[in-house]
RNA sequence: GGGCGGUUAGCUCAGCUGGUCAGAGCGCCUGCCUUACAAGCAGGAGGUCGCAGGUUCGAGCCCUGCACUGCCCACCA
């Protein structure tokens, strides 16, 4: 391409752009530059100008990324994630909305504490030799080193959020606010500690919440082992799949209503190996037709036989350790692991004659989600929120506050809205079931719990500050509990403490008032009870005593973390399987993305975002849409050589790049700085001007209000789909293709009015693209601009919209029947076997308006379909060549020889294709009921589908014959 | 055990409150290096919408049952 020197000054559309869209370096350039002209900080506005920007009709979008762990790698999942939120933040910030999206990291206890130990193990080092002091400094080296890489992952990925607002769960002051949040709960008395069963996982050695545990099937063997009755012959037989807890046995519990062991209740069992002398219970719990229908009770070790022993008043006997390895409770087994302990008590009961039936049986077996490890109920001291408590003076418990939030009121008004609406249901189906959530975790890498035990009077002191006496006894001898809480109950406080909270000296913060509660929340269904829920649990309870930004009290839809939740799918690999690093088939999306492009993947993931179904992520998909950025970016290239062209000979300028923002209405944006109808002649006459620039004008402005109308909707695959078909089909297909005539008239004035169309179009076409694909847009429009753009960015340019969309169905009519003529010749001309390169004459049958479209616009058929001449006839054409639409018939004159036997199969098959819908519809026709009861304009269509019908297959039926 | 999804072209998926919706991309076939783009252009082939009933004037779309498949929840040892 030429350059320079040609060019009039300052109109800088010399750009030498490349022939292939080359993401990389394009992609670099701008992540830095966005992060550097910190283009998406937003500061806290006051109320006044939160309500002045309400009046202006616009609003705030406030919206927390989920976020991802310190240790994590970016997988497919946060790429899905994050595109969905920056296409939405992008395009409510270019609508005119105060748009912020915050950023920030997880401490992620459980998980970070295994990376580090993984990583001390290495050195061939363990925790314990540390000591929790120096293990703690050692994860913060390891976060400051390595943590957070997974933001700067999302930075090159252009993730247009507020970096200056960057927290970390454990920074000082998000701990502050985690503390305070425990400290309340306790004052509450929602907060209790206490010995229950828990879900132990013996690697982690750690308590874990009934979520992080997961059920496998498995197939495993249940054991019948007989009991000796004392003072009898009689055995009772129980059947247990974990043998090996047989040690901590306290009772055997049977139905009261089961005839065969009625005689037993009240007797005593000799436990054998352990010689124990244990009683025969009653408890409706058992299920007679299990197993034996008697069942041994553990309730140190079983979650049922817990609940059991609490209801008999049974002693809990421990018999394993927190590594579950058997203890000296084991007597004889002490030392051994589980597994190891349950294959020396099977072998010796049958040494004793006591091990009775052994069947295959599957069970659902529970594993750590973490580790993988299997569970191990165990009874320990832990701490719970009472999540179903009602407080005194308090109107609800914090369940109760959370199934408002999400559940219709009487009005059918909620706070929160799900999208898609199935999972309110799963959500309030598990908020109706909730038991105590238990926050206390065995861990060193966390918020340790703000409690102190005092060694004097044994009572617990819990407060905000570090206390050095016990509030009870005033005894110095204290010491912190060692426990942390559970990461989910730091990361549940979120949308509160990263906006300030607590505010200090009570009332409320700034952030609070204007940004609380966010708008949306975007996550996968997998975190739906870990985190949405527990940010509803505690948003709504503890915003309850923040008052509004008015000061007045803030109802329940005021108090909740967010109005929305939009929950997407999973990412799965091209099988649909899950992607997993065992099973090898995580796809890298840096990976793909260096391969493809960011863009390209983005636009990949929208497209296939659509709800309710998982995404199989197929590369195929991502080369199509690399395949459109580099279509965006030759179209730009087409048309930055014709704006070169059309300067250098006019030597004219364009004045649309003085477009002052201020004063552009946002609420009609299509068309930025140029004439409603750039496509009508400048001389004031009635003209409309040409048909293309009208439809094309027409198009963008319909796509426009469509893929606003599917934004708001959370469908991105529809808004991409549209996209795609507007760029490619309409303006690059088409449009381009037309205006081509008017880039090469001699004309002037028709010149400069395709030029500013194409302009127009162009310029609208890459803003709205731009919160889909934010580089490649980014980077033409500067280019387009070249120097003179009316703002930093197109990212805070307006986004196309209009409040009226009017589109021109007329243009779009006319122009839907030059394609179908096109195409039709096109079609007659292959038929034929006509050579790309020859031009043909053609002869059209049209009638009534319609050929005055084809007549005017007859130039745009001999284009785009090669054709020398139009004869417009009034028969229908005979012989060969000849194509028909209900509107038309048009031939190819074109004297070769024809393929008889080929033309013959395509009339045939087109002939059954015709009968088929005659037939339909003459079924439905001759149906009086269709007739009395379907709407009119059903009855019209129909009856215009089968006369089209009934006419196109008399001319097929007459090209057949003349086929002979 | 309970609940929720999915089953539409060879592949990956759209198809919004039942009627102009049987569609897209990729792949495949044919012809073109037409001066924005071969990561392209043009023209095609390809589906009894999982199966069986039912409701309706009319059913991928609603109902029932079944089959296959994926997922979530669950204290039957």
């Amino acid at each position: 391409m030429e350059t320079d020197s040609a060019t009039p000054e300052g109109s800088g559309w010399s750009r030498e752009i490349p022939k292939a869209y080359d993401p990389a370096t394009v992609e670099e350039r701008w992540a830095a530059a966005w992060v550097k002209e910190r283009l998406f900080e937003v500061r806290t506005p006051t109320p006044a100008e939160v309500e002045e920007l309400r009046g202006a009709g616009h609003d705030l979008f406030t919206i927390l990324l989920p976020p991802p762990n310190v240790t994590g790698r970016l997988h497919m999942g946060h790429m899905l994630n994050q595109t969905e939120m920056d296409i939405l933040t992008r395009w409510r910030r270019m609508r005119g909305d105060i748009a912020l999206w915050l950023p920030g990291t997880d401490h992620a206890g459980i998980a970070t504490q295994m990376m580090v130990e993984r990583q001390l193990a290495a050195e061939g080092k363990s925790r314990q030799q540390l000591g929790r002091e120096a293990f703690v400094e050692r994860v913060w080296d390891w976060r400051r080193h390595y943590g957070g890489a997974i933001l700067d992952q999302m930075k090159r990925l252009g993730a247009s959020v507020d970096w200056s607002r960057e927290y970390f769960t454990m920074d000082e002051r998000l701990s502050v606010a985690v503390r305070e949040g425990f400290v309340r709960l306790y004052e509450q008395g929602l907060i209790y500690r206490g010995a229950y069963i828990v879900n132990w996982c013996p690697r982690c050695q750690t308590a874990i919440s009934d979520l992080e545990v997961t059920h496998e099937e498995q197939k495993g063997k249940l054991w019948e082992i007989r009991y000796p009755v004392i003072g009898s012959d009689e055995f009772l037989t129980v059947a247990t799949t974990r043998p090996e807890t047989m040690l901590g046995d306290v009772a055997v519990a049977v139905h009261p209503l089961d005839e065969r062991y009625r005689h037993l209740v009240g007797k005593r069992l000799r436990l054998p190996l352990v010689g124990r002398e244990i009683p025969v219970i009653a408890d409706e719990w058992v299920k007679s037709e299990f197993g034996t229908g008697a069942v041994k009770v553990t309730p140190a070790h079983d979650a049922n036989d817990f609940a059991i022993g609490q209801r008999h008043k049974l002693p809990a006997i421990s018999v394993m350790d927190e590594t579950a390895h058997m203890n000296a409770e084991a007597g004889a087994y002490a030392g051994l692991d589980r597994y190891a302990a349950r294959k020396k008590v099977l072998e010796d009961l049958e040494a004793e004659g006591l091990l009775g039936a052994v069947r295959e049986h599957v069970n659902a077996i529970g594993k750590c989600s973490r580790c993988g490890t299997v569970v191990e109920p165990r009874l320990s001291t832990q701490w719970f929120i009472a999540v179903n408590k009602r407080p005194e003076g308090a109107g609800a418990s914090i369940a109760e506050l959370a199934i408002a939030a999400v559940k219709a009121d009487e009005a059918g008004n909620k706070a929160i809205r799900f999208t898609p609406e199935n999972y309110e249901k799963i959500y309030l189906e598990w908020m109706n079931n909730i038991y105590d959530w238990c926050i206390s975790r065995q861990l060193w890498w966390g918020h340790r719990i703000p409690a102190w035990h005092c060694a004097a009077c044994g009572e617990i002191t819990v407060a905000r500050q570090d206390p050095s006496r016990c509030a009870h006894c005033g005894s110095g001898e204290i010491t912190q509990e060692t426990d942390v809480l559970d990461t989910w109950f730091s990361s549940g406080l979120l949308p509160v403490t990263v906006f300030g909270w607590p505010p200090p000296g009570g009332g409320s913060t700034p952030d609070l008032n204007a940004f609380y509660p966010t708008s949306l929340l975007v996550t996968g269904f997998d975190i739906l009870f870990f985190w949405v829920a527990r940010m509803i649990m505690l948003g709504c309870w503890f915003m309850q005593d923040v008052p509004a930004a008015d000061g007045s009290k803030r109802g329940l839809a005021e108090t909740v973390p967010f109005r929305e939740v939009y929950i997407h799918a999973l990412v799965r690999d091209a099988e649909r399987q899950k992607m997993s690093k065992t099973k090898g088939n995580v796809i890298d999306p840096v990976e793909i993305v260096e391969k493809y492009g960011t863009d390209a993947v983005r636009f990949t993931l929208a497209s296939m975002a659509s709800p309710g179904t998982d995404i199989a992520f197929s590369e195929a998909r991502t080369e199509g849409y690399r395949a459109f950025a580099n279509k965006i970016w030759n179209a730009a290239r087409f048309i930055f050589m014709n704006v070169e062209k059309w300067l250098a000979e006019s030597n004219g300028h364009l004045t649309f790049t003085s477009l002052d923002l201020s004063r552009v209405d946002r609420r009609n944006t299509v068309l930025l700085g140029f004439p409603a109808n750039p496509g009508a002649r400048a001389n004031g006459s009635a003209d409309r001007g040409p048909l293309e620039h009208r439809w094309i004008i027409s198009r963008l402005s319909g796509t426009a209000a469509a893929v606003n109308g599917a934004l708001e909707d959370y469908r991105f695959d529809e808004a991409a789909g549209l996209l795609y078909q507007f760029f490619w089909g309409d303006f690059c297909d088409w449009y381009l293709e037309i205006a081509k005539l008017s880039l090469d008239s001699a004309d002037s004035a028709r010149r400069a009015r395709a030029m500013l169309v194409l302009l127009a179009v162009f310029e609208s076409a890459l803003r709205m693209l731009s919160p889909f694909m934010p580089f490649l847009t980014e980077e033409l429009w500067h280019a387009y601009y070249q120097g003179h753009a009316p703002a930093k960015s197109i990212a805070v340019m307006p986004y196309p919209y209009t409040e009226n969309p009017a589109p021109g169905r007329e243009a779009e009519a006319e122009m839907e029947l030059l394609q179908s003529v096109i195409t039709s010749v096109r079609a007659a001309r292959k038929d034929l076997g006509v050579e790309e390169k020859a031009s043909v004459p053609v002869r059209v049958r049209v009638a009534g308006g319609a050929r005055a479209v084809v007549n005017d616009n007859q130039s745009i058929v001999t284009r785009l379909a090669r054709v020398s001449r139009i004869d417009f006839i009034d028969e229908t054409p005979q012989g060969s060549g000849v194509r028909s639409t209900p509107q038309f018939d048009v031939q190819v004159v074109y004297e070769k020889q024809i393929d008889v036997a080929a033309e013959r199969e395509r009339l045939t098959k087109e002939l059954a294709k015709l009968e088929k819908v005659a037939a339909s519809s003459e079924r439905q026709l001759g149906n009086p009921a269709f007739l009395a009861k379907a709407p009119p304009h059903i009855v019209e269509g129909l009856k215009k589908q089968q006369s089209d019908a009934q006419l196109l297959m008399d001319k097929t039926r007459k090209a057949l014959e003349e086929l002979g």
